[in-house]
DNA sequence: TTGTAAGCGTTATCAT
DNA sequence: ATGATAACGCTTACAA
């Protein structure tokens, strides 16, 4: 913190007159001359006078600063979260505090603390792949505290979430590739404990339902890890085996998606020729490998706006004035690219 | 901000004592009777306290907050970055106010005097393409405000930085593909306002010129734009024209070489047998595409908590203790894929 | 061992 | 039109 920086004090010493003129006057409140706040303001001009948040943040218990809680910032989908939320935060006039969790719970928590600690209006939060127990977010939310939750949805009452539509994306991805003519699709899930895995899941059997292709238990495989390497080994030895050799491959996620490519490749087989392949997120690297990846494209940078808009709206509110609940579902897009298309 | 929180004085009148009382009490000061201090940690348990750290900001003169102002959030290099700093931030004790500027100077002007007016402790900066009148940050480092650049080193006296060594990463870069007997290297670099682009560019020439292969001028082509589309238009146009046509790129950045790629391949040329590719960063999709993109390898996670590391020394030192100036260079390593590998 | 009071920078309330 | 004062939550001389 700046040692030595000008406070109203300092103005108010200056010009012979109180603090509480100087504050006026750097307010345009009405009543004060217009002569004084020419002299004030240009003092304060003067002695670089920078108002002290902090000060205003203690008077006004408002510190117009939200905390954001995100499992990784090295994720393209979470960078791009972040990036709208601190866009509309900046233009609104907020500041953004960021604590990333690695996916820990632990760590979730005790940030949690500090942040409620340093006065945040509100929080915007994913949460770790650990986190199971909602407690030390329902105990906040009790009091009215205001919580929007993005991507990954709490299982709690009267939540506030901005989600992508996981259902719906995966529904379409399965969809597109019945259509392309794939009849034994595989899907590669994520970790069960996430509702985005299991919506993804659910699009990807409704999709096989609605379309009568029986569903079979062997194709769907979970990928704990969510890394490339583990994509790539059971690939490998599913599809050495004749009942679980798909036609066709649903990822959950573009890494896994692009682990399971490399597999398929190293067995000689063609994409799309011989299996078809869509991932999902649209990562930056999606349309750079080769063959092109199709994948379910997820608005995180309008997932991040919506959240914070909505979370800016609630602070302003009184608690009784607030939904109690609500869910943004936003629309993702397939975008199709050759590793997913044989019929021109 | 939450209301009704309770504060050290609800302690004290539950317990018929003073507010300092709790206060010591609470931090363990000697001279506080054993009973007391555990009636008091009892009673700050049932009422859930939390202490406000806005009040111990302004009481203290300390918010234990840093300031990080970053061109892009959305960007492979500096969420790595971005990532170190929060790491070692949260193992110190310390918040990080993020502030993105969209490579716009005005943005970071303005970024800077909210982060200032919220009394941060320090300043970690990647300043915007736009900047190139330093002053915002040159008035504070005359005031001893604890400042550390990263990444982009700005054009200044006597300052902290924590970079990357791009002039050797570059050079390596270069060498290698010398040695894999490569000999007309075009070099794809970044916009020359950057110091970094500066770097790349020398370390490209002095390979060559150890190497003794002359320097061609029209072999140094600019990307203001640094994105893939932009580098395709390029090295297709280029390498249309017998004088311009390259059997090596050595790009500032893996999108311009993976923009490259697309094009070389478009032209029916091979990789790495008729052109060798090397790219800078190391973005997770370098080895995922096809074929795998050899490339300078940044220590973005490394960076960050350098930076941060330095920051947090001088934030605890007396001005007249801290070094004057100081320059941090963290090793890239040259990672060497299937691009540019034509010689076993 | 504990209490009192001042102060960090700001503003709202009540005076003048 | 301006000033004095108290208060936000906390710490810390100084007193007792």
């Amino acid at each position: 913190m700046k040692l030595g920086q000008a406070t109203i004090k300092d103005i108010a010493r200056e010009l012979n007159v109180s603090s509480s003129t100087v504050s006026r006057a750097l307010k345009d409140y009405p009543g004060i001359s217009d002569e004084t706040k020419r002299k004030v303001k240009e003092m304060a001009e003067k002695l670089n006078y920078r108002p002290n948040a902090v000060a205003l943040s203690l008077r006004k218990s408002k510190s117009f600063t939200v905390g954001v809680i995100i499992p990784e910032v090295v994720h393209f989908f979470f960078s791009t979260v972040i990036s709208g939320i601190e866009d509309f935060a900046y233009k609104n006039g907020y500041n953004v505090i960021l604590c990333q969790t690695n996916e820990k719970l632990e760590r979730e928590k005790s940030s949690l603390e500090t942040l409620l600690s340093n006065q945040i209006d509100g929080l915007l939060v994913s949460y770790s792949k650990e986190t199971t127990d909602f407690s030390h977010f329902s105990k906040l939310m009790e009091q009215d505290f205001p919580i929007v939750f993005f991507d990954r949805r709490p299982y709690l009452e009267n939540t506030i979430n901005v989600t992508v539509n996981d259902f719906n994306g995966a529904y379409n991805a399965t969809k597109h590739l019945i259509l392309q003519g794939y009849k034994k699709i595989l899907h590669l899930a994520g970790p069960p404990n996430l509702a985005i895995s299991v919506k993804r899941k659910e699009g990807y059997l409704s999709a096989l339902q609605e379309a009568g292709i029986p569903v079979l238990e062997e194709l769907i495989v979970t990928c704990p890890e969510g890394d490339e390497w583990e994509s790539f080994e059971l690939i490998k030895k599913l599809f050495q085996n004749p009942l679980t050799r798909a036609d066709a491959i649903f990822a959950h996620h573009d890494i896994v998606a692009s682990g399971a490519m490399m597999a398929v490749k190293s067995l000689g087989l063609r994409i799309p020729d011989d299996v078809g392949i869509v991932g999902f997120s649209n990562w930056q690297f999606s349309s750079m490998i080769d063959p092109p990846l199709s994948s379910v494209l997820q608005p995180g940078f309008q997932v991040g706006e919506r959240a914070i808009e909505i979370l800016l709206e609630i602070i302003d509110k009184k608690p009784e004035d607030r939904a109690l609940s609500t869910n943004i579902e936003l629309d993702t897009e397939l975008i199709i690219r050759k590793s997913s298309q044989r019929i021109p």
